[in-house]
DNA sequence: CTTGACACCGTACCCAGGTACAGGGTTTAG
DNA sequence: CTAAACCCTGTACCTGGGTACGGTGTCAAG
């Protein structure tokens, strides 16, 4: 009688139960066991995935580059370079992702400080951040 | 005879001309002048603005939410509290996006080093990261 | 041994963010 | 002056990521 069931699994990460039978059907949570009586049982260790997964949506990640990013810790081994060469890709877009975090970071700093009437009024410093430095 | 038109502005912002026009509509993008046969005429920084538009997104915002930083600008002087509360609000997000991708970098480079064979085979990285570290 | 909470499946529906016509009018290059 | 290349509006459609619902089966507390 161990595992989850997916009301217990649903409760824990803050999803809705149905969430959770569509992602098994786009294969971001692996298929669990069944019960004699058909009931899905979980591993405890979906919730920490789940909860992965909706973390790395709010950063802007889609379902499917989530399925990307877990599917390389699944990996051991064998196409081991394989897995290197797509961890080192998505940390070159993790690292762009944080560059560009840190340019609006820094407009909207800028704009409070013009708020309180410190430093000139320059332009418009939302635009300005940002602004061409989209290379990829 | 100044200003872009529609096409003009599409290109050098790489979208299609109907995402400029669904843009109006969701009123992302101002409305812009018409000549005298109805075109679009488009001060040249409307680019720029669809630009930030797009990049905003891959960053994790929603338009409806990049209505909201760039209305951030808009405001001078009247109702400066206000604003200055928006931008506050919106670093904090922005802050908690840039923890939360910086958590994932880290795992990722576990994850390449375990890859090198460097370092034990700790369990999975990637679930590691941005464990339990959703507050909002 | 029943009744309420939970689970199953399948299908339909929803919202955001576009994308694709159809059926027109306009501008410009040759 | 005409053909190609643009632009207009309107409406329909698409994908991603769910959400809701109807009809049914299961399990556990009283």
């Amino acid at each position: 009688m161990d595992g989850l069931t997916i009301g217990k699994v649903a409760q824990l990460a803050k999803v809705h139960i149905e969430t959770l039978r569509y992602y098994e059907r786009e294969k971001v949570v692996p298929r669990p066991l069944r019960t004699s009586s058909n009931y899905r049982r979980y591993p405890e260790d979906t919730v920490r995935r789940v909860r992965f997964v909706k973390h790395a949506q709010e950063l802007g990640f889609s379902l499917k580059e989530i399925k990307e990013l877990l599917a390389l810790r699944g990996t051991r081994g064998a196409g081991c370079r394989n897995v290197q060469q797509r961890a080192l890709a998505k940390r070159k877009e993790i690292n762009e992702k944080i560059r560009s975090l840190q340019g609006m970071r820094r407009a909207l700093h800028k704009l409070v400080e013009q708020c309180k009437g410190k430093g000139p009024l320059t332009e418009c410093p939302i635009l300005e951040s940002l602004d061409s430095n989209g290379k990829r």
